[in-house]
DNA sequence: TGATGTGAACCCATTCACAGCC
DNA sequence: GGCTGTGAATGGGTTCACATCA
C-alpha cells in the first residue's frame, strides 16, 4: 500500500466517530451565517461536552484562537480533509440485485464523491446488463476494478448468506473499506485492521435520510494489511 | 422508586450488550440439539474471544464446569432472566401515526412480552380512535397509563422534531427505559442514568428483521432516579 | 487433563483543571 | 477576561495468564 502523505499524528476511533457530527453541526451553522463558535457552543448543540469537543478537535491540530472560539469556515475544511470528503473515493458495488441496482441507478453516490467503478455479479444472466450506465462485469474481475480505478471501498449489496464470502474477496482484492448492506454482521481476516464507522452519520452528512442499517468498516490508516489468498 | 430486588452484582455496559449476542447462539444449539458449550467454542460461533465470553458469563454468576464447560439450557435460562425476558414488560406508544399504528396493530410486541398498555398522541383527531385493539388516549394521561400499568418502558413513534420533548414527558411520568424510533438522538436529563442497547439486536431475539434504526435506552438497576417537573 | 473463573496489566476514552495565549 | 489546548487523573473494558477444580 501507498504511504499517504498522512499527518503522522493519530487520531483515536472515539474521536473520528464524532467528527461527522461536529461537521454536520457546522454545516448548519454555516447555512445560518454563523461564522465563529466556541467549544462550549458546540459542545451544547452535539450534546456532548466541551472538553471533549476541544479534546477532539485538538487532535487535528491547533485550529482554535484562545479566547474566540472556532471559524466555522476553516474548522469545516479541515474536518472533511480530515475523513476524506474532499476527494472522490471510487466505489465497486457487488450485488447486481434490487438493493444493488438502486444503488447504482441513483446517481447519489457519485454526486457526493463516491463514483461508481464497477459493478460485479455472480449470475450469468446479469452480467452484461447496464445499471446505472455501468456495465455489470464478473465477480472474479474484482481484483482488476479495484487495483485498476484504485477503488478503496467495497459495497456488499447481496444477500445474508452471502456477505462474509463476499467480503473475504473484497478484502482480498485489495479495498480498505467495507460498506455492508446485508442484514449481517460481517468480519473480516485477522491481521486486517479495520474501523467500523457509524454509517448513519456518515449518509447524514452526504445528505441521505437512510434508514437501512448498513455498517461501515474503514481500514485505519498506516496499518494496511492484505490477507493473502 | 421502588428498590426492586436485584443481585448487587453490577453487570458492565459492554457485557451486557453482548448477552443477546450470546443468547442468540445459545438458541441455535438448542435447536441443533446441542447441550453442552466451552467458552472457546461460544467466542468462535459470537466472533469474540474466549477470555471475554468467560468474564461475561462469570458476571452473572459461577454457572460453568470446569474442565467441561457450559450447558446450554441452564445458560439460556440464566441469560434470559438477567435481560429481564422471562417477565412481561408493558409498553406504552406515544405517536398514533403510521409508525405507532403499524407497531400497535402488529402484535408482535404482545406475543414476545412486551404488550401495549396504552397509545398516547396529541392529536385530538385522533383521540378516542382504536387502534391494534387499543384506545388512544391524550398525552396528558401519560403518568396515570405508566402507574397504573406499571409501564417501564415508552416508545416513540413521533416525527424526529417532537422526539425530545417526548422523552422528557415519558421520564417524567417514570418510564425507566426509551425505545426511539424517531430518526434522531433524544437525551434524558442529568441525573437520569441510562443505558443504551443495541436494539437491532434486541429485535432479532425477538424474531424481528427490522430495519429501522432505532436506540433504547435502559434504566441502569440500582440509580433509578426521576427529573423534577 | 482441560476448561472455568479471575486478579492484574494494559489500553483507550473521558473528564478535570489549569497553563497559555489572544 | 475568555477560551483554547493539554498534561494528569480517573474509570471502563479487554486481554493475559494462571490458580483452581471437576
Amino acid at each position: 500500500m501507498p504511504m499517504a502523505g498522512r499527518p503522522q499524528r493519530r487520531i483515536p476511533e472515539a474521536t473520528v466517530s464524532r467528527l461527522p457530527v461536529y461537521l454536520r453541526i457546522l454545516h448548519e451553522l454555516s447555512a445560518a451565517e454563523t461564522h465563529q463558535i466556541s467549544s462550549e457552543q458546540l459542545a451544547e448543540l452535539g450534546g456532548v461536552n466541551a472538553a471533549k469537543v476541544r479534546k477532539d478537535l485538538s487532535y487535528l491540530g491547533t485550529y482554535g484562537v484562545r479566547g474566540v472560539g472556532y471559524e466555522v469556515r476553516f474548522l469545516t475544511y479541515q474536518i472533511e480533509r480530515e475523513l476524506g470528503l474532499n476527494h472522490d473515493w471510487p466505489v465497486v458495488i457487488v450485488g447486481a440485485g434490487n438493493l444493488g441496482q438502486a444503488l447504482s441507478g441513483y446517481g447519489g453516490f457519485g454526486q457526493e464523491g463516491f463514483p461508481v467503478a464497477g459493478v460485479v455479479d455472480v449470475d450469468p444472466s446479469k452480467i452484461g446488463s447496464v445499471i446505472g450506465g455501468v456495465r455489470v462485469r464478473h465477480i472474479d474481475e474484482l481484483p482488476q476494478i479495484v487495483a485498476s480505478r484504485s477503488v478503496a471501498i467495497g459495497v456488499i449489496a447481496v444477500p445474508a448468506l452471502e456477505a462474509q464470502e463476499v467480503a473475504d474477496r473484497l478484502v482480498r482484492a485489495g479495498v480498505t473499506s467495507i460498506l455492508n448492506f446485508a442484514p449481517v454482521v460481517i468480519s473480516v481476516p485477522r491481521g486486517v485492521n479495520v474501523r467500523k464507522v457509524d454509517l448513519a452519520l456518515e449518509l447524514q452528512i452526504l445528505g441521505y435520510h437512510e434508514q437501512s442499517r448498513a455498517t461501515m468498516m474503514r481500514a485505519i490508516p498506516g496499518s494496511g494489511e492484505s490477507a493473502s489468498a
